[in-house]
RNA sequence: GGCCCGUUCGUCAAGCGGUUAAGACACUGCCCUCUCAAGGCAGGUUCAUGGGUUCGAAUCCCGUACGGGUCACCA
């Protein structure tokens, strides 16, 4: 009769490490006490996702703020979902938010003592692992084929019982070593099954960092822990990964609660120390009523280019992900007059358990205030390094003069309440077109938004009256007096009280008259002060714009 | 369906047996103002529901409802 010793042997003759070597090779880390082990483990199948920004940011912090580590672990044992590349663009774009690794993988190669951090790479120490859990007689070689498989589950279904390769339904569970040999050697495809020692009637209990005491019914199916193509399941590997590479919090989404007790049955089967978990919430988002997990699929905003796209400063949707996880960083926000999530003490306990809707207001609200806080100098490099990537017109504009450019985006800057219209730096395109000309002229032809109660010839005649006659180069009391003056010869109120009082004994309010020297200057109604806009313009730009706008009436 | 997790203003939420149930965003109104963006002030049936426990429950216990998740050779 055949040993397990020999199954092991024949399934895996290449493998000579043991688990001690291993141990070995990778020491317990030396850090300081309560230093704590943190990772961002990714699939390389795609972009990043709001929701693995939203985890990873709180491994980085939980790392950071205890003197630990946070590495980078490249999941991508699913051969058939991998999208080629995608890793470093993972690891690109957790850069741009200022997260980066300490240790791992990188597009250059690894760095670190516990690599490799790729899995695709680490083929041998599963399969060591595996060499010896044969021997110890807790994984077996399984041959059922998947239409086997989708029986056992047809049978499952018919006898309304649970789904699932456990009990009398782990068909190939209880074959003999002598069986096992004989299929291989036949060549009967195989894959790796961990014999779990569970029961399902019993629990198994764990402290998770964020929810306190979670009970769950004990493991007690046979998990695949070696695909046919040699590859390890996520299962599998988290253990062995995180057990070698020393993690010591897994932070990971909370669809992962259920399997949980999978990864405790391996652990203690392998008589390793399980690491702490911190199940993060989900990001949700409303749905015909209904909450939902953001969808790759669906929703654009599932993906964090989507907002850099747009031209969201990272740290703007950084700010807004940290006040979801921690709502007390708000007010540490305004207390301490800073928007950097590093100098805030994050703690997993605070976290809500419930996964928050995203709110575009509020990532819009934050936005602004950042961007108002920035020296005009920084919005200015920020916004032309997105509008080289995104927008070569905007770039045009804006490297044709940088020193005009900064001008405008200092008006109503340097003060206690500055400016707070620019939430993205596709806004800031979006509103100083009218500071070009021909920009200014496409507005032009395209009419001017005149208030329609004034007869076009009154228009034309104040704006004719004030291109020859209000004071150019002046201070703005000056030449705001020197406008009402103007205003007054036409019949306009020269000051809002006093048209309030009597709005029938005039011909217009003070804001009217200000508003055609604002809709021939800027082609709306709505802008920053006007002094400031004339000051960047210029007095002969200005002229020839109100007689040009006069013109066209 | 089984099993988990959850439920405080529209949204994010504080709260830990006695509170006028904070705060922020959004919304509405007013003020300021040359218009906006701001800023200031004010406003709104908020503890899912039914039972307990208790002198007293948003807070503790049980049930119900609702929402989310999970049950792969995907992670």
């Amino acid at each position: 009769m055949a040993t397990n010793e020999e199954l092991a042997e024949l399934l895996f003759p290449e493998i000579t490490e043991t688990i001690e070597d291993l141990e070995k090779r990778y020491p317990k880390r030396d850090l300081p006490e309560g230093a704590q082990v943190t990772r961002f483990a990714p699939s390389p199948t795609g972009f990043l996702h709001t929701g693995s920004l939203f985890t990873s940011m709180i491994s980085y912090v939980i790392a950071k703020q205890s003197g630990g580590i946070f590495y980078f672990r490249l999941e991508d044992t699913d051969t058939k979902r991998t999208i080629e590349g995608s890793g470093n663009d993972l690891i690109d774009q957790l850069h741009a938010f200022g997260i980066d690794h300490d240790e791992g993988y990188y597009p250059t190669g690894d760095k670190g003592a516990y690599g490799p951090y790729q899995q695709s790479a680490r083929r041998d120490i599963y399969k060591t692992v595996i060499k010896e859990l044969i021997r110890r007689g807790r994984a077996y070689p399984d041959f059922c084929t998947p239409e086997d498989l989708d029986a056992i589950r047809a049978t499952q279904e018919a006898n309304k019982v649970l789904p699932g390769y456990y009990g009398v339904y782990a068909r190939d569970r209880n074959l003999t070593v002598d069986e096992r040999i004989e299929k291989i050697k036949a060549g009967t495809p195989w894959v790796i099954r961990y014999r779990s020692n569970g029961d399902h009637d019993k629990k198994t209990k764990f402290v998770d960092a964020i929810r306190g005491e979670i009970e769950l019914q004990d493991n007690d199916v046979d998990v695949v822990i070696l695909k046919s193509d040699g590859l390890p399941t996520y299962h599998f590997a988290h253990v062995v990964d995180d057990h070698f590479m020393r993690t010591t919090i897994i932070s990971r989404g909370e669809e992962w609660i259920p399997s949980t007790p999978i990864h405790l049955d391996m652990f203690r089967a392998l008589d390793w120390k399980a690491p702490k978990y911190a199940h993060i919430p989900s990001i949700m988002k409303l749905d015909h009523g209904n909450k939902r997990k953001l969808s790759k699929r669906k929703d654009p905003e599932a993906a964090v280019s989507y907002f850099l796209d747009q031209g969201f400063d990272p740290n703007a949707l950084l700010v807004y992900l940290m006040s979801i996880a921690n709502s007390n960083f708000e007010e540490w926000c305004i207390a301490n007059k800073s928007f950097d999530f590093n100098k805030f003490q994050f703690s997993l306990k605070k976290m809500s358990l419930d996964g928050a809707l995203f709110d575009l207001d509020k990532l819009n609200y934050f936005a602004k205030e950042i961007v108002a806080k920035m020296p005009a100098e920084e919005v200015l490099a920020k916004t032309k390094a997105w509008a080289e990537k995104y927008d070569a017109a905007f770039y045009e504009r804006i490297t044709s003069n940088e020193e005009y450019f900064g001008k405008i985006l200092n008006i109503e800057k340097n003060r206690p309440n500055p400016r707070k219209d620019y939430a993205k730096w596709s806004d800031i395109e979006r509103l100083t077109h009218y500071f070009y000309e021909p920009l200014w002229n496409e507005i032009l032809d395209k009419g001017l938004p005149f208030n329609e109660k004034f007869e076009k010839s009154l228009v034309k005649e104040m704006l004719v009256d004030l291109a020859d006659n209000m004071a150019y180069g002046v201070d703005e009391q000056t030449w705001f007096a020197s406008v009402k003056e103007i205003a007054a010869k036409h019949n306009f109120a020269i000051s809002n009280k006093e048209y309030k009082a009597n709005p029938t004994a005039f011909a217009g309010s003070l804001s009217d008259s200000a508003e055609f020297i604002r809709v021939a200057l800027t082609g709306t109604n709505q802008s920053p002060n006007l002094h400031e806009i004339m000051d960047i313009l210029g007095d002969d730009v200005v002229k020839s714009r109100l007689k040009l706008s006069a013109e066209r009436l």
